[in-house]
This record gives C-alpha cells, sequence and structure tokens, in this order.
DNA sequence: CCAAAAACCTCTAGTTTGTAGAGATTTAGG
DNA sequence: CCTAAATCTCTACAAACTAGAGGTTTTTGG
C-alpha cells in the first residue's frame, strides 16, 4: 500500500498528473483510506510505468487506451490484439523514420557549428533553407505529437 | 503580395496557425488592404518556412523565437543555437532506441500472435519493464517541447 | 457591372496533456 | 496529542493549435 506521494515518485510522475489519468480513466480508482485518500499496490505502479513509457515514446493518450484494453483482456482472441499492435506498429515505423531523418539534421547542426558565430552558423541556414532539408515536409510533427 | 491563405498553401501551415504565430509574435505583422486582410511578401513566407521546419524537428515555439533572435544578430556567438540543437539531438536518439524496441515487439505480435492470446504477447512486458528503460527517467518529453 | 461565392476578418471556445495553486482535511512522527 | 507534511477537491492556467460563428472583402463569371 502506498501513498500517491510514494508512487509519483517511484514512477516519476507527478501527483496531479496521476489524478489526471485517474480522471481520464487511464489509471483505475484506488481504494481510499478511511480519510478519502489514494492507496495504491504494485500493479498500480507497473500500469503507471507502461502509461509514462508509452507516453514518453509519443504515444497518444487514446493509442494507450488500446494497448491497455490488450492488458485487461488476456484471454481476448488474438485477432483484436493484432489489429490493436499493427495499428501501432505503423506508427511506431513512422516515427522511427522521421525521428532517424530529424537525428541526422541535429548531427549535421550540432558539427558544424562548433565555436563559430551565429553568421557562421548553419542551424541557421538548415532550418531556413528549403533545399537542405531532407524531411518530406509532410506533416512531421503532427504525427509526432500525435494530437491530430 | 499574396494573401493569408496562399501564404498558407505554400509554406504548409494552415491559415489560423499564421494568425496564432502572428498574435504570439513569431510572424510580423502584415501589410493590410485597404479591407483589412494581411498581405504577405516573400520575406514572410521564408520566415514560415523556417519556423515550420524548426516546429517539424521538435523545437518548442521558445526556442524558435531564439534561434530567430539569433537570425536577427549574427554576430552573437553560436553555441545557443548548438546548445539547443544538441539537447534535442540526445532526445531524440533515446526515443529512436526505445522505439526500436518497441517496434520488435509490435513486430513479434502481428506475425507470431495468430493463434494465440493477448496474454502471451510481450508489448505490455516491454512497455512496463523498467530495465528496458534507456533514458534516464527525467524529462524526455518535456525536453523535447522544450515547455519546462 | 453586379450578384454570388470564395476567401478573409475577429472573436470565442474547444482540444490535448498536463501543471499550479487555494483552501480544507487527513495522516504520521515525536 | 499536536503539529507539520501530505493529501483531498476544485478551479484555472500552460502550449500549440483548431474549429466555428457571424460578418466583411475580394474575386469571378455571366
Amino acid at each position: 500500500m502506498m501513498t500517491i506521494g510514494r508512487l509519483s515518485v517511484t514512477a516519476g510522475v507527478k501527483v496531479p498528473t496521476i489524478r489526471y489519468y485517474e480522471e481520464i480513466g487511464l489509471m483505475p480508482e484506488p481504494e481510499r483510506t478511511e480519510g478519502n485518500q489514494r492507496r495504491y499496490v504494485g500493479a498500480h505502479l507497473e500500469r503507471l510505468n507502461f502509461i509514462r513509457h508509452a507516453r514518453d515514446l509519443g504515444f497518444s493518450v487514446e493509442a494507450i487506451r488500446d494497448l491497455l484494453s490488450l492488458q485487461a483482456t488476456p484471454d481476448a482472441p488474438c485477432h483484436d490484439a493484432d489489429r490493436i499492435a499493427a495499428d501501432n506498429l505503423a506508427d511506431v515505423r513512422a516515427k522511427i523514420a522521421r525521428l532517424k531523418k530529424l537525428e541526422a539534421e541535429l548531427e549535421h547542426i550540432v558539427s558544424e557549428c562548433a565555436g563559430g558565430r551565429a553568421g557562421e552558423c548553419n542551424v541557421l541556414a538548415t532550418l531556413a533553407d528549403h533545399a537542405l532539408c531532407t524531411t518530406d515536409h509532410g506533416h512531421v510533427h503532427n504525427s509526432l505529437h500525435e494530437t491530430t
């Protein structure tokens, strides 16, 4: 049995965020003490770790809800799990592809920009010059943040 | 002289977003027609491309503001821009590493899970297992967005 | 040349994913 | 038992847009 504060520290998720996750249904309502305070058990910590990792990876709350539904029904026909996994796999691959391009651009920026002045620095040129842009100029940041 | 609609299409940024950028000071106030409509010139398009590209790369609006101010004073030391890029690079690499692990798990599910049950899949373990987390458990996605 | 439609205007409100604070209550330590 | 820390609920705010209402301007085509 741990308090919300302890869960917060252990999982690396802020207290109000935990309550927020409960509010939107990502975290279940835990037991309460006589005095109405939340008390969590190990399963809560696991689930919260799951959520946090998935968020770090850029999954939207909705995507996480899907993933969690896999966990909730371990005997469900694999067909459903397969669909959910496949949907997310496409996202993951798209993310990786974009992040690799991003990595290349950032590497370029960092290596070219050693000790010079801003006028000589390639960051600005790289960012301003459309021709230097190696990405597809689709809707990269939308899918990165996955808020659409 | 182009309308906001034309600028929008050319730069790939939605019309309300352009107005929003003006409101928060990322884009300058353009000239207006007699009838109060915005009219943009080439420099606006360049700046908007800069902004969009930087957003695509995961720079926060604040970071972009910094970059734009560096652009305005090309004799300033360049290491600020470099630092911003380097900060993002670390995050991007961490994300790539973890996404690759997740990709492998999702691939496993999609290819192997047919006929099995969700409970046998490893996605959940992958996401929940602290040991697989290669980042410092700081605030990875925060620093990407650099909002804190 | 004038009507209709397309594009534009401002303003407000909603979205997602949280954060921060106020004021009241509960719990834990000494 | 008493006090300080932690918790509770509730509201409001953050970033970075997005959408719609209701009204004006510009363009287009007959």
